[in-house]
DNA sequence: TTATTTTTTTAGATTTGTCTAAATATTAAT
DNA sequence: ATTAATATTTAGACAAATCTAAAAAAATAA
């Protein structure tokens, strides 16, 4: 079954809002699309008929198996084609985003397992996200926010939660991208800011909000 | 500017018809495109308002120079595809060209001006035609069919005319592709069909239609 | 628990790209 | 130079995806 770009942006914001809760109401996806909710009721009725979601009025909506099937393989595509913007096309990692969106929309499905093959089968996107598998099984991630670290540990950089633009733009800023290794050696009550030290690099304070949202994988046990 | 999917389809449907004949006819476009004739002239109405092309009605229609350099864009991306896909995907020459109808609209100039570096600015798509370059350029192209050919000389097939999937099937089963080097035996008045050797094979004998259709780029002076 | 605020849905329009059927213009043929 | 055939355009309609404004339902607060 093929379906609209639109239809599957609204597919797409329904899986990853549901990360968050189970149940996604209107609002919350007129906002992550940036639509006005009266159009998100339109959608959601005829998304309905397609069987790709349940949805009862002023229910909220939940996507059906086939809902998310659909959803991995567009996250798939996505997440492939700004693996190879970036490896292959020497993009940076903040400025991929947006031509994946389009990316993300090209339906032939040889292209993307030829795609997969072609870049070696990566496990996770240049933002360290995992990349489902050509049947949609999407590798484990362990990871947890900096903020959530014990003291001393240390751990690498695989994953951002806000990947705004202004946020990428920071990271870049402190020098701070995937793979980056990193060490907490202070954490703030007063603020939630927390320091860390980088590889041959002065500590750095970095706030809460930084710190909630980088996540990285890490060996518990001290540094 | 930016297109839609449709508008750009017109738009590179009108130039290659433009080849053949400097005016473009509503019909002639309708077949092309696959659609109703009145669709064409609505379409048309909207594309002149956007300065993309002249046309006076029941006159038939011609690009502006702007509307000329769109379509070279398009016909860029069209061509760059499509040697990414043979190239480093590993596609058959004559499964590329669907996938590469819905790549071609992708936005991102810099996209494509990367791809076109990564794949050390191709010269020709995998069909043999000119790949415009990122200013609009298209390289020349000395080309003649097999037709044409005097009797006893050789060339390298670099191009075909007719690319439907059904041509390509003939070809793919002649053994005859992009690069196949070719020698004139003898050529049939009666039907115009030519009989062709090509390096470790016995002479075979190929329609007019063919003959035609095939375009290769020959050293004048016989074997 | 009633009133107020917030969320969601409905009703009715709009835009883009398409269609059919009918009208009109152009071209070709007698 | 009419007539017949063909090509093109107009008129009116439709589906998809969106919008605004108003109505209705649900959640929250007094």
């Amino acid at each position: 079954m093929k379906y609209s770009s639109s239809k599957e942006n609204y597919i797409k914001a329904i899986f990853h809002l549901q990360q968050e809760q189970e149940n996604v109401t209107t609002n919350a996806l007129a906002e992550a699309l940036q639509t006005r909710p009266a159009s998100v009721t339109d959608m959601l009725k005829k998304l309905k008929t397609q069987k790709l979601l349940q949805y009862e009025k002023y229910r909220g909506v939940k996507l059906t198996a086939e809902g998310k099937r659909v959803a991995i393989q567009i996250i798939r595509k996505h997440r492939l084609w700004e693996y190879f913007l970036v490896e292959k096309l020497l993009f940076g990692w903040e400025e991929v985003h947006d031509i994946a969106e389009e990316l993300e929309h090209i339906s032939s499905k040889k292209l993307i397992d030829r795609l997969d093959a072609f870049l070696d089968f990566p496990q996770r996107d240049p933002h360290g996200d995992p990349i489902p598998d050509s049947s949609g099984r999407i590798p484990a991630l362990q990871q947890s926010a900096v903020s959530d670290m014990p003291l001393n540990s240390s751990g690498t950089v695989n994953g951002i939660s806000d990947q705004s633009a202004e946020m990428l733009e920071l990271l870049k800023h402190k020098n701070i991208q995937l793979g980056t290794r990193l060490e907490v050696k202070k954490k703030f009550k007063a603020d939630g800011s927390v320091e860390i030290k980088m590889r041959s690099q002065q500590p750095v304070n970095i706030s809460e909000h930084v710190a909630k949202n980088l996540l990285v994988s890490y060996d518990n046990k001290n540094k």
